[in-house]
DNA sequence: AGTCTTGTTCGACT
DNA sequence: CAGTCGAACAAGAC
């Protein structure tokens, strides 16, 4: 599923493709709900003529900006993707959106489960001003992460999934970082000590850098999984150390992986690394 | 045929 | 208010 380097890797995509600096000729709308906050119509009108200045992340949004000042946030929830037709390619049934740019190219938004959000805005950030720090930002210090989970006294996995402490993650990459950190997901955040949290902070950055620099994780072949631009694999799933490898060996520790569920969402750990 | 999965939002609780 | 829980959304995988 897109989470922060899968989206990363969507953007970096896009960008490869020329998308900064294109114009758009116009954008068919197929599946209206895909669009928030305003009516595909509306949409449609907005961006016509509209050239894109600058493609940006933000957590797991993409945003495009506009040269009238306005700013497309896309949210791929959990099967967005993106791929540009081939010459005459009729869309199918689950390509929701189709952008036509002034160079004839044809950029289509392909979305099975349907819950992909299009959100027209007019400043990059609204409507994002709960969302936390950048994971891999400069700006984001060991002393920042410390300072936000003071006071939390919910389990550290809900926490980190939650998208106000951290931006970003998702079931994946929490699992991972929580393995590499060895703490265990039910974790009360106020119980973690000074050590632990480093550790975490350090994990977080250091599972999400290599996820990017694999282009993001694709497991198995479903439609489900997650392509990049041009129906591109990620490299990442070789790199996961618990993530969907129940009951295979620990790569620290080789005891055995194991499936919890924690706050409804399944969650993979090794029960002698992370107490 | 039925269950599970996934990210986010929302409403009803405690 | 902080947090928890379940529902809702949708459809493919198994």
């Amino acid at each position: 599923m897109p989470e922060l380097p899968e989206v990363e890797t969507v953007v970096r995509d896009l960008r490869a493709h020329g998308l900064e600096n294109s114009v758009i000729r116009d954008v068919q709308v197929r599946w209206a709900r895909t669009v928030s906050g305003c009516s595909p119509a509306r949409l449609a009108s907005r961006l016509r003529g509209r050239k894109i200045d600058s493609l940006s992340r933000r957590g797991k949004y993409i945003i495009l900006s506009f040269d009238d000042g306005r700013h497309l946030q896309i949210h791929l929830r959990m099967t967005g993707k993106f791929r540009f037709a081939v010459r005459d390619e009729v869309p199918g049934k689950h390509d929701h959106v189709i952008i036509t740019l002034a160079d004839g190219r044809r950029l289509f938004f392909n979305d099975t489960r349907k819950f992909g959000r299009f959100r027209l805005v007019d400043s990059a950030e609204e409507g994002l001003e709960a969302l936390g720090p950048e994971p891999l930002d400069d700006s984001f210090r060991e002393n920042l992460f410390r300072r936000r989970m003071e006071g939390r006294t919910r389990m550290i996995k809900p926490l980190l999934l939650d998208q106000t402490l951290v931006a970003g993650l998702g079931n994946i990459y929490v699992d991972e970082s929580l393995w590499r950190a060895g703490i265990h997901p039910e974790r009360c955040a106020n119980t973690l000590t000074n050590i632990e949290i480093r550790c975490l902070y350090q994990a977080i950055r250091e599972v999400l850098r290599r996820a990017v620099e694999n282009c993001g994780t694709t497991l198995g072949t479903g439609q489900a999984n997650f392509y990049s631009v041009a129906g591109r694999r990620g490299r990442n799933a070789d790199a996961l150390a618990v993530f969907r490898r129940t009951g295979l060996p620990c790569p620290r520790c080789a005891h055995t992986i194991i499936r919890v569920v924690v706050g409804q969402r399944g969650t993979h750990l090794c029960p002698s690394c992370q107490k």
